[in-house]
DNA sequence: CGCTATTGCGTTATACTGTAACACAATATT
DNA sequence: AATATTGTGTTACAGTATAACGCAATAGCG
């Protein structure tokens, strides 16, 4: 039987979903303590690391936290546009600004697997919006 | 007097420039507690928060470690190569690839302000060399 | 159909990463 | 010289993640 922890997963990706922005583990933790106050951190991580694999949650490296892949059908890195006012992350793809990385990367002979490119800045409606606190 | 926290932020750039990979924050500390064993977590977070400011180290977002930055002269976004076999870590600087990366990011209205880019991989020696363990 | 082997989930406990808040040292000011 | 000011160094703790164990669920065998 493969679909064992398929249900946790399942629990995870729904709330993620939910969300506008990214999630913190323990975020995470308590929001599906809710429906299922036993669940505990590496089930979490465990969920998450299979969504991951599978491409359908990324993880955030630069805010260790964890957001819902939101168009499905790319198996490329993505390019990750988190707003640092609201929280709101964007996903967008460019496979040849992935390739012209991996052709600067390669001039020494370096063999790029896994690509991380996260830009922090603001979104539309942050930016055009009235001014920070 | 501008030199306060300066002597603290010499030795933390010494250590980092001495490895050859990344150092984790706690590396750091066992590696400084040795000739200051008192030294402890947020001395040295303080250091890196200053040397990062300066551009004098980088913080590898996806390892959870720190590396001093080598070619010192550039203040745009480095991009990080990283080996996954050896941990061997090299920068590379393409403003072209970050212009046409802003631009991407950009399509929606997103103000990009800081980029995050590291590519994990396999560098020169070790994909070339004999396979991995 | 029940018994045993196998796989990997869920839990407990703990390690690693990072920071808030306080106390004090060093400098600037009167 | 005494006091105000700034920010370092420290203590203590919060947040992030995982190793290791025990058990549940399934598969294979008699």
């Amino acid at each position: 039987m493969k679909n064992r922890g398929r249900k946790t997963q399942a629990a995870v990706l729904s709330v993620l979903r939910r969300q506008r922005g990214a999630l913190s583990a323990y975020a995470l933790l308590d929001e599906l303590r809710r429906t299922k106050p036993t669940i505990s951190a590496p089930t979490i991580y465990r969920a998450l690391a299979a969504l991951i694999e599978r491409g359908q949650v990324h993880r955030l490296e630069s805010l260790s936290a964890f957001i819902a892949c939101k168009d499905s059908d790319h198996d490329h890195a993505s390019i990750l546009s988190i707003c640092d006012d609201c929280g709101a992350v964007e996903e967008s793809v460019a496979p040849d600004l992935l390739a012209e990385l991996s052709k600067v990367t390669g001039r020494s002979g370096f063999e790029a697997l896994r690509h991380v490119i996260e830009v922090h800045g603001r979104c539309a409606s942050c930016h055009g919006g009235e001014a920070p606190a």
